[in-house]
DNA sequence: GCCAACGTTGGC
DNA sequence: GCCAACGTTGGC
C-alpha cells in the first residue's frame, strides 16, 4: 500500500464536508497541474492520503483511503487530461499535524510539502506517515 | 527552443 | 496584503 497527502482548501472542500460523505466518498475535483495529477494515476485502490487543510489551518487533519482509482475529472473539459479519485474518510487525527511541527521535525525535512510547497497531490514515504500518525496522537 | 511576462498557490 | 516559488503563455 502507498501513501500519500492531498491538500485542500478548506473554504473549497473541508474535511469536515468530507466526514459527511460517509462510506460513499466523494471525488476530489480540480487538480490542474501535471505532476500532481500524475501522482493521481499511481494511486491504488485501498492507499491511504492525509488531508491537508492549505491557507487556513495548515495542518493534517485526517486520513482518507482511495476508493476508486483514477477516471475523468467531470469538472473539466472534455478531451483534457486532468483526473479524479475518489477517497472516503477513514479517521481525524485526535491531535493534527500542523505545518510548524512538520518543518520543526528533522525527519520530516524531506518531505513534498517543505521542499515543493505548492504540489496539491503528493507521496509520503512510510516512515513519514508512521511518525506523522505517532505525532498526530494515533 | 529560449525567455520575459504573467497568473496562481500558499505561507507568512 | 505581500511575496517567493513555480507553472504557463506567447513573442521572437
Amino acid at each position: 500500500m502507498a501513501y500519500w497527502l492531498m491538500k485542500s482548501e478548506p473554504d473549497a472542500w473541508s474535511w469536515d464536508q468530507q466526514v459527511k460523505k460517509g462510506a460513499k466518498g466523494e471525488a476530489w475535483t480540480g487538480v490542474r497541474n501535471h505532476s500532481a495529477k500524475l501522482n493521481l494515476m499511481k494511486m491504488k485502490q485501498g492507499d491511504r492520503a492525509f488531508f491537508y487543510h492549505s491557507n487556513i489551518g495548515k495542518e493534517v487533519v485526517g486520513i482518507v483511503e482511495i476508493i476508486r482509482e483514477h477516471y475523468h475529472d467531470p469538472t473539466a473539459e472534455p478531451g483534457t487530461p486532468w483526473v479524479v479519485v475518489e477517497v472516503k474518510a477513514v479517521q481525524p487525527l485526535p491531535n493534527p499535524v500542523p505545518l510548524a511541527a512538520i518543518k520543526a521535525e528533522p525527519r520530516l525535512a524531506e518531505m513534498a510539502l517543505l521542499k515543493q510547497s505548492r504540489l496539491s497531490v503528493q507521496p509520503v514515504t512510510a516512515e513519514e506517515w508512521k511518525l506523522i500518525c505517532k505525532m498526530g496522537g494515533l
